[in-house]
RNA sequence: GGCCCGGUGGUUCAGUUGGUUAGAACGCCGCCCUGUCACGGCGGAGGUCGUGGGUUCGAGUCCCAUCCGGGUCGCCA
């Protein structure tokens, strides 16, 4: 039933059709998205990537035979049109960028005919994820997701643009490298050539890259495929895109500048926003004190206060305790929330739990002055004046106190401010709040491992100040560590990087690492640096989510072509998927059966 | 791995304390219609209620298990 369509050439776009043309034959080439038949009369909204036209059909203008074609018309059929082009006689339809003209058909060839659809290709779809991604090639058809594809690539092609005009080269790095274990998961690959022995795809190209400015490139950037086989959300995926860059002989000032002034043109060009800059920075140690948040969101206040020194001589156990273990009372503010209902404070309660919270105290001031208070009989009033002072709350508002450990504090009070903004309505996805966050702990404590880990990774530069301390007080080292994050979300980071010898074994040293160890994990790079090595520093953004926030969308999915889902499944191919005993044969590899009764 | 939410014609949903033949809208199929664009009119088809057990005279509804998706905590140098 599919006709060829040779003898014809697409002419242009459906849209790019404008009044202009008014007179001319056409050809269109797309598919229908809707064929009214009026009997005598046929009206076909033909559609391509970029948007819809529509074509009439009369059988005295085309024929009996494409008539007859056009009464068998479908959804979805894609089709080939020559016509003229005409302005509508009958009413414009203002909702179409192509509204008042049509396209008169004289000849229409069905190229492929199609069968019903699973789902109705619209915008705002409201059919379930799941059906969508089984049929990716179709969701991929709707407008939504055709814009947000095509801002991706546009996104990608002013990067390289704007990169490229700033002296830096492109180089693409392998995917098969050698396993690193610090960090993330690995994904392997097994090698059929050394039986038991694996590749791992790269986490990120971080020590290639540092391996490129040995090399003198000087200024290097990819958009890189990345791997991490850990678990999902909605703004993370097993393997993604990351705009990768490193440049020598330069420090924070130089990695930042550069950065700033190509988010301020990406804004500009694709969400017409204008980035104010420079754009602000704040230190690690600000961020958590003032918004209990590493990426804090900057389109509201409520911030975070430490009420510790208030409370200090006050007998709530809560408090007292917390301050004895050597953690900190802090609080926020919901202005003008004094009013929200038991009920919704007991969910923000509960809220609070998911984050380590044991509970979660408030005080509500009430307009006449008196408190509504949920530890109010354990203390005096006039501690709950200081409390009131202390927090700045009029009349009308709503303080909740987190009591803990410093970190579940912040993390609980940081959450919670979230949420109430997110219930408040306070964070509008047009506006665009850039933040750098700097001077990261260059290490932190893991209970799991018993040791110091790599806040960023083992290459990061200490800040100079902070060396002496290394020794004897490592958790406040802090490092030449930045983050770049907009609304809430981390959209990249870097930092400068280790370029002395002895800087870099003393930071294995206190990562734990053997001098064996390190040699046999990263021999290679410290070998590289013992000729010549630039100092140099860098920073990866993640591309799916600088998209993500460009386009307004609520996952990561929504700006990749094939994403996978929550268990890390493709669930249009169906990967991963068993393989032929042959293939594993050769790769020597066998696959433990997995036993139900063990466990 | 933990917690929470969802799965009912093709799609989105409703379905009361368990009680006639499981409904609606859109879509689909057929006929009609020469200015529609959320086209309209008439007629029609289409459902193992995710799956498997159980309780009951009786299960879409209650219980258990399980599968599939989503969110989140852990995890993500």
């Amino acid at each position: 039933m599919a006709e060829s369509m040779a003898g014809l050439k697409r002419s242009c776009r459906c849209t790019e059709v404008t009044e202009a043309n008014i007179g001319q034959e056409l050809t269109l080439m797309g598919w229908v998205q809707k064929s009214r038949n009026k009997g005598g009369i046929i009206f076909t909204d033909l559609r391509d990537r970029s948007g819809i036209i529509q074509i009439i059909f009369e059988e005295s203008d085309c024929g009996t035979e494409s008539f007859e074609k056009a009464e068998r018309l479908r959804s979805e059929f894609a089709v080939a049109v020559t016509g003229v082009v005409e302005k509508r006689s009958g009413a414009a339809n203002p909702n179409l960028k192509t509204g008042t003209i049509e396209v008169r058909a004289k000849a229409l060839r069905i190229l492929s005919e199609s069968e019903v659809p699973p789902f109705p290709i619209e915008e705002n779809s409201r059919t379930r994820e799941e059906l969508r991604l089984k049929y990716r090639y179709l969701d991929l058809r709707r407008p939504d997701l055709q814009r947000n594809i095509m801002t991706r690539s546009r996104v990608a092609t002013m990067v390289r643009q704007f990169l490229a005009d700033e002296g830096f080269l492109e180089i693409e790095t392998p995917t098969l490298i050698k396993s690193t274990p610090e960090g993330a998961r690995d994904y392997l690959v097994p090698s059929r050539v050394h039986p038991g022995s694996f590749y791992a795809l790269p986490q990120s190209p971080q020590l290639l890259k540092q391996l490129l400015m040995c090399s003198g490139f000087d200024r290097y950037f990819q958009l890189a495929r990345c791997y991490r086989d850990e678990d999902l959300r909605a703004d993370r995926q097993p393997e993604f895109t990351q705009i990768d860059m490193e440049l020598s002989f330069v420090d924070v000032d130089d990695v930042l500048d550069v950065n700033e002034r190509m988010l301020k043109k990406l804004f500009k060009e694709i969400c017409d926003f204008d980035v104010q800059l420079p754009i602000q920075r704040m230190t690690w140690r600000e961020a958590m004190d003032r918004f209990g948040s590493d990426k804090p969101d900057m389109r509201f206040g409520m911030e975070l206060k430490n009420v510790s020194d208030v409370v200090k001589d006050c007998e709530f156990v809560v408090f007292k305790s917390a301050l004895e273990a050597g953690g900190s009372v802090r609080a926020i503010n919901a202005e003008g929330q004094a009013g929200m209902p038991r009920k919704k404070i007991d969910a923000l309660v509960e809220f609070a739990k998911g984050f380590g919270a044991k509970g979660l105290a408030y005080l509500a001031v009430n307009a006449d002055g008196t408190y509504k208070c949920s530890f109010g009989k354990f203390m005096k009033p006039e501690e709950l004046d200081a409390l009131v002072a202390a927090m700045d709350a009029k009349p009308g508002d709503l303080l909740f106190f987190a009591a803990d450990k410093d970190k579940v504090v912040f993390d609980v009070l940081g959450n919670l401010r979230l949420e109430l903004a997110r219930q408040l309505d306070l964070l509008k996805k047009d506006d665009f709040k850039f933040l750098w966050v700097t001077e990261f702990p260059l290490l932190e404590y893991s209970e799991e491992e018993g040791r110091y880990v790599a806040m960023h990774h083992p290459f990061t530069m200490p800040m100079e100040e902070d060396l002496p301390l290394i020794d004897t007080d490592p958790g406040a080292v802090r490092a030449k560590a930045y983050d770049i994050v907009l609304n809430g979300t981390e959209l990249g980071g870097g930092s400068v990087r280790i370029h002395q010898a002895d800087v870099q074994e003393k930071m294995f040293e206190v990562l734990g690492f053997t001098k064996e160890r390190a040699e046999d994990q990263f021999g290679f790079l410290l070998e590289a640096f013992k000729y010549g090595v630039p100092p140099h520093a860098g920073l990866a953004y993640g591309l799916d989510r600088v998209v993500m926030l460009m386009v307004g969308a609520d996952s990561i999915r929504d700006v990749i072509a094939f994403p996978k889902v929550k268990d890390a499944s493709c669930m249009l191919m169906e990967a991963p998927s068993e393989v032929d005993k042959k293939q594993l044969d050769e790769l020597g590899i066998a696959v433990v059966a997995q036993d139900p009764a063990a466990e």
